[in-house]
Order: structure tokens, then C-alpha cells, then sequence
DNA sequence: TGTACATCAGTGAACGCGCGTTCACTGATGTAC
DNA sequence: TGTACATCAGTGAACGCGCGTTCACTGATGTAC
């Protein structure tokens, strides 16, 4: 049950994060401002302190909403069919939010204010981003190509019990370090087309975006064999 | 020749310059304090104005030296071989170019500051980091997978005769659409695994930045049937 | 329904701070005769 | 070699600005009797 006071206020305080988000979508994180999100809002300045202990608070609020954020998007992108359309689906899902949020993206992937530093749970948060991939890639066979990796891989799922938990739980059935190797290089894809389109490094080329995606999901899928 | 007063003052020149990269190093570019570097080189803020018409003529000069130093350094790696060893050869010098200067790493793919708006060389300069890789693939066949993008740059170098120039002249004999095609992807794959490093956001994990690089590479050669 | 009180969103003034930038100056270095 | 002058690196004071944050306050909203 909520009061009208309640409901205001949780009213006002998304609306400050909003503003926040649309701030630091133009000048990044370094250019978030209580006093001009109060402004912006028809508020004075520390009016937001009734919302938030101070910055770096609403910062930190932003982030985690973040992660919790993309994070159910990409969990609502799990699909049935092939691991290779369960494979783009899941990227689909990822890459339309980035698309949808790039500030919220910019925000989680980059540093992000001079003298902020993340909160501790902000590691775990980036692992249920990736989570939905492992079962994708657990029952494929690692190619050639990605072997030295997969080599890596074994060795820390050996050696971080709670690594080989996360992903044994993530991915049941199938081998772990093959499950991670396919992550890692989905990672690292999705993060460099998304980076550079979202930072605008694409202005003036002749793609689409969304092709990148595809192609190099579909790539990534023939090496791992799905 | 040059006067004592002219090296003198080139040599303090560069000595802000590095003192505003550690400071960048730090925080972003949004970090970048005049009154800060000069403190630290034992002067006062004002005698930085002896030396740069202000703190965006320095961004503007540390850019542009950024892109003309990495472009320097893939130049460099520049090696005989087959395709594919030529390919890993350019990969890894804009690696190590990279991890020896993340800061500047950090300052050409982001955006730099609020309010400071990169020059616009900028886009030429890029051009001629990712140049040295036209004609590595400019020989190849694209991959099933890469065909989509392909055809996309098909259009693009019709459309756009000065892209079709620069190509042509980067990778003479080849096929421009291939060669752009490969190179988008390297560039894509290159920019996931070194943004997420430089972020930090490999800490933790058990694997080595290296064997993302040669997996990366190598699993793009096999698409890009090098 | 009416009154007394508590809650609490928001204000306005004030704080200390560091910023980029300007300006008139000092004093050392270099040059011309 | 010595003197007069020009160059110019660097200083110190000052400017206006916006920042995060604190504090005592006002006044509307909600609650209890």
C-alpha cells in the first residue's frame, strides 16, 4: 500500500533520474550537474537532496538501474530454436537496448566521472548481462580458431570454484569453458560495434549497424560451431 | 636551426602535453585542469596560456597527435608474410600501441569532454589507422557469413567515389568492397577487446588480452578466407 | 466536521572550491651595436 | 668586451562562473483526535 506522498515521491525521483540520464547523455557522465537536473525540473538545487544523499548516490542509483535494466532485457531475448537463432536473438535483444539507451550504455561501459568509483556489486550485475549467453554456446564444440581461449577458460573455471558454479548453473549440461569462450567473444563483439556506433564513429560509412551485428554473430556462430 | 628559447620552449610544450595525458589517464579527458598541469610542472596556471591558446587547443593538439603517434605505430607493423600473418602483425602493433598508451586510447574513442568538439581531421586521421588494413584483405574472398556487409559496402564505394579513391590506392588490384568489409570488422573486434581492457573491465577474469587478440584475428582470417 | 499538530517538499542564502581566462607586471635571456 | 634594448617565460592578482553541499526557514499536505 503507498500513500500519495509515497507515490509523489518515487514520482519525483524517477523523474530526477531521467533528467539525470539525459544530461549525461550529452557530455557524459563528467557533465552530470545536481544543480541543472534541479533546473531542469523547476527545482533549486537542494531540493534533489531530499531525493538523493548527493551525487555520487544518484550516480550509483543510475548505474545499478543500469545493469538491472539491460540486464532483463537481455534475459527477455532467450528464445526457443537453433542455438544459432537463440544466439542472435539474445544479441538482437542486447543491441536494441544499447540503441534504446545509449546513455545508460555509455554510462555502464566507460568511466565514469573523474573520482567516482563503481560500487562492488556492479561486477556481478555485468555478469547477468552475459549469463543468457552461456547455455547458448555450452552445447557447441569450440572451432580452432577459439581454441587457445577455451585453454584459458578451463583453467580458470579450475581454479575459481565460483566461476565454474555461476556457469555450470547458468549453462547445466554443457562444458563450461567452451560456454565462456563463446560469452567473452560475444562480449567483445557486441561491446565493439556498439561502442563505436553509439559514440558515433560510424557517421558518414555506408552500413547499417544492424548488419554488423548479424554478420559478425553469424561469424561468431560458425566458430563455434553452432 | 633552432634557437636555445625555441627548444626550450618545445620541450616545455611536450612536458604539458604528457602531464595533460597522465591527467586524462585519470579521470577522462573531462579530468583535464590547466590550473592542475601547471601545478604539477611547478608553474602557474596562467604561463599554460604561453604555450596553448587554451585547455581545447590543448584537447585539439593531443588528438591530433594521438591519431598521427597510432597510425605511426600500425604503419609500423607493416610486415611481409602470408595474409593472415600479416594481418595478426598490424592487429598487434594498434594492441601494444594500445596498452602503452591507454590514455590516448581513451581519448580518441570517446568522447573527449562535455562541451569540446573534436576537430574535424579527426575523421581523416582514423582513416589512415585503419588504411594498413585495406590491403590485407583486399585479396581475399569474403565468407558467407561477411557477405551481407559486403554488399553494403559494394553500394557505398559506388555511391561515394572519394572512399572508392582511398581504397583503391590503399589496396590497388583488390576488391574495395572485401577489403572495407574486412577491415570494418577488424576495427569492430580491435575496439571490443581494447575498450573493455583499457575500461578495466577484464579485471578478474582468467584469461590474457593477448589470446582475445590472436583468437579474434584468427577467427576473422577463417571468415575472411585469408 | 473542525481543530491542533506533525510531516516533509522545496526555498533561498551562504560556504568554500576549483575552474578557464585576462591583464599588467617582473626579471631573466638573447640580440644589436 | 660592454652597453642598450627587445624578447618573452612566468607571476600574482583578479574576474565571473558553476559546482556540491549545509542550513534554517516556509508553507502546503496529511494525520489524530
Amino acid at each position: 500500500m503507498s500513500t500519495p506522498r509515497q507515490r509523489y515521491r518515487e514520482q519525483v525521483r524517477s523523474e530526477i533520474k531521467q533528467a539525470a540520464l539525459a544530461q549525461i547523455g550529452d557530455g557524459g557522465a563528467a557533465a552530470l550537474s545536481l544543480n541543472a537536473v534541479a533546473k531542469q525540473l523547476g527545482m533549486t538545487g537542494p531540493a534533489i537532496y531530499k531525493y538523493f544523499d548527493g551525487r555520487d548516490d544518484l550516480l550509483t542509483e543510475l548505474i545499478l538501474d543500469g545493469y538491472a535494466d539491460v540486464a532483463a532485457a537481455v534475459r527477455a531475448g532467450v528464445s526457443e530454436g537453433t542455438p544459432r537463432e537463440r544466439l542472435h536473438g539474445l544479441a538482437r535483444a542486447f543491441f536494441d537496448w544499447t540503441l534504446a539507451n545509449p546513455h545508460l550504455f555509455q554510462l555502464l561501459a566507460g568511466t565514469p566521472s573523474p573520482g567516482y568509483h563503481a560500487p562492488p556489486e556492479s561486477v556481478e550485475r555485468a555478469r547477468e548481462v552475459l549469463g543468457p549467453f552461456l547455455p547458448v554456446f555450452g552445447q557447441g564444440r569450440c572451432g580452432p580458431a577459439a581454441e587457445p581461449l577455451r585453454e584459458e577458460m578451463l583453467r580458470w573455471v579450475e581454479e575459481a570454484p565460483a566461476v565454474a558454479d555461476w556457469v555450470r548453473t547458468s549453462a547445466p549440461g554443457g562444458d563450461p569453458a567452451t560456454a565462456l569462450t563463446g560469452s567473452l567473444l560475444v562480449w567483445i563483439r557486441l561491446q565493439g560495434i556498439l561502442s563505436l556506433q553509439v559514440q558515433g564513429q560510424f557517421t558518414g560509412m555506408g552500413h547499417r549497424a544492424a548488419t554488423l551485428l548479424t554478420v559478425e554473430m553469424d561469424a561468431l556462430a560458425d566458430t563455434m560451431s553452432l
